[in-house]
RNA sequence: GUCCCCUUCGUCUAGAGGCCUAGGACACCGCCCUUUCACGGCGGUAACAGGGGUUCGACUCCCCUAGGGGACGCCA
């Protein structure tokens, strides 16, 4: 008997679309094609505080884009429903409960504090921090307290001797000691699960087969694993993938890298490159050769051709590979069908109108002033930023700043982004018109353009971002040591923007 | 700090004990094509982290060391 193989991406949406997200969906719809299974789509929202509707839709949008197509989700639907752990809350805490009633778990009262200072504790003994042990009441005392109607969370009960064995497809057998492995809280006092629990559970009423996630979890597999044999389930196969780096190799961050998905459509990349390019970290066609289609790549997909060092993500190869689909897969025809898509029509030119008009003499004077509105990231050198009244480590800051502010920004328009702009200037007491310049220069490429607030507004908040970060490169950034003194400034300035903003109140 | 994972050119990778004088791609450097640039073609520089085993034979298997990465949250 061969059961039909289930694989799934399963999605946090508390942010940009990552081009992890689609490394691991890609992967996993390869293995379930080849396998004639289903790929399925699950979104993971049980964090109620930075979980948002827009990045669930961006996320579906960006997946949808590359052409990662699910058979099952929360927009498709599929026997296996519902799809987004939210509107599963209620089954998950049953488990929970049903893991307490079978001894397996327990009621928790301890408070962040006390538990900041057990993990304290820990680590100064030369343990792992992770608690695993001592916190349970006695019966009483947790009746009591429930009675009382205490905030609690539900935690699994791990032993605290041993060695746990988990399989790994890739890496083969893995041995994890036990006393690594801390008491995972399954329910928070919220009521919504943690990933671990909704995971396990969903993974299992989902029926998934084939768990291929990111090199980040083995750590916690076996809590996982521990929770099927709680709840006597079907163990899927683990298979955990290498991390994409950045350049310094540390795991691709947004803070070095742009690593939202809709970047690279904003900088004129092809999806079917972006497919491309992922499927070549890690893993490569048995012929080895470099561009490949999506059907290509699952035609000829085998798991355990996947290489285990952590790419590099490359963004040079990504551009070359990029020229190469141009070149090779598009007609005259489709080339200008897909640049008019991309930002030479009128939906995307409309809102620049305003701003060309009025300063343009001739049509002839439209490409030297608005040729950044169609370009990726600005060919800038230090010297594009020399400041009549900052010095360098002023306007480093301004642009560090201003990067960071920017990144918090969760709605992107133009008078969040003045807003921002203007308290940070204060904060930092600089004239607005010498803050402004360094912005200019690395959103326009010149300090003379229309309003640069408009200009971020329209190129977006990942092309804007990646901007100031170039900029940033560009003037030698920051070194480690600088980069905690920075940090520290930035704090400062967040509180001093606080209590400026509370004044305006 | 504790544990886990990983280790072939700068980067992505091929390599499942003899096919390896370690192959391909990006980048870089030459040359050719070309009015220029790009594309394209040809060529070049460049790697098995180190040390021990096992074996007739090790890039491939085992051990140790080193280096890199990750995990250690009421985030996922």
């Amino acid at each position: 008997m061969s059961q039909i193989v289930r694989t799934r991406i399963a999605p946090s949406p508390t942010g940009d679309p990552h081009v992890g997200t689609a490394y691991i969906a890609l992967f996993n719809m390869c293995f379930a094609r080849q396998h004639q299974g289903k790929f399925i789509l699950r979104i993971e929202d049980t964090d109620q505080a930075r979980s948002t509707p827009e990045s669930e839709q961006d996320i579906l949008n960006s997946l949808r884009w590359l052409g990662l197509d699910w058979d099952e989700g929360p927009d498709v639907g599929g026997d296996y429903g519902p799809y987004r752990q939210s509107e599963r809350k209620d089954d998950y805490r049953a488990y929970a409960e049903q893991l307490i009633d079978k001894g397996h778990a327990f009621y928790c009262f301890r408070t962040t504090e006390e538990l900041d200072e057990i993990r304290a504790q820990r680590k100064a003994a030369g343990l792992n921090p992770g608690i695993n042990g001592n916190l349970e009441l006695p019966e009483d005392d947790v009746k009591e307290r429930l009675a009382r109607g205490d905030s609690y969370v539900i935690r699994m009960k791990v032993p605290t001797e041993g060695v746990c064995v988990i399989e790994d497809l890739l890496r083969g057998t893995i041995e994890i000691d036990w006393s690594q492995v801390d008491c995972q809280i399954l329910l928070k006092s919220d009521g919504m699960p943690t990933y671990h629990l909704a995971n396990v559970v969903d993974d299992h009423l989902m029926a998934i087969t084939h768990v291929i996630r990111g090199e980040e979890w083995i750590n916690s597999a076996p809590k996982h694993q521990l929770l099927y044999q709680y709840f006597s389930w079907d163990m899927p196969v683990l298979c955990h993938m290498p991390l994409l780096r950045n350049p310094d190799k540390s795991k691709l961050s947004k803070r070095k890298n742009p690593t939202s998905i809709n970047y690279y459509e904003r900088a004129g990349y092809l999806p079917e490159t972006v497919v491309n390019y992922l499927g070549r970290m890690g893993w490569s066609m048995p012929d080895e050769r470099e561009k490949f289609s999506l059907e290509e790549m699952i035609e000829h997909f085998n798991i355990n051709r996947v290489s285990l060092g952590g790419p590099i993500f490359d963004v040079e190869k990504l551009r070359w590979l990029n020229g190469l689909w141009i070149r090779e897969s598009l007609s005259d025809e489709g080339f200008m069908e897909h640049a008019k898509n991309w930002a030479f029509n009128q939906a995307h030119i409309a809102p620049m109108v305003e701003h060309i008009k009025g300063r343009v003499e001739t049509f002839a004077d439209i490409a030297p002033l608005a040729g950044f509105m169609f370009s990726g990231l600005l060919n800038l050198t230090a010297e594009s930023f020399e400041h009549k009244k900052l010095e360098e480590s002023e306007v480093k800051r301004v642009l560090q700043f201003t990067l960071w502010t920017l990144e918090a920004q969760r709605h992107w328009n133009k008078d969040n982004i003045f807003s921002d702009i203007k308290m940070l200037s204060k904060a930092m007491t600089i004239k607005m018109g010498d803050f402004m310049q360094p912005i200019f220069v690395a959103i326009a490429g010149t300090p003379n353009s229309w309003s640069v607030v408009d200009s971020m507004a329209l190129l977006g908040p990942d092309m804007s971002r990646a901007r100031l970060r170039d900029a940033l490169d560009k003037l030698g950034g920051f070194s480690k040591k600088e980069t905690k003194k920075v940090e520290k400034e930035f704090q400062q300035i967040q509180v001093l923007i606080r209590s400026l903003a509370a004044e305006q109140d």
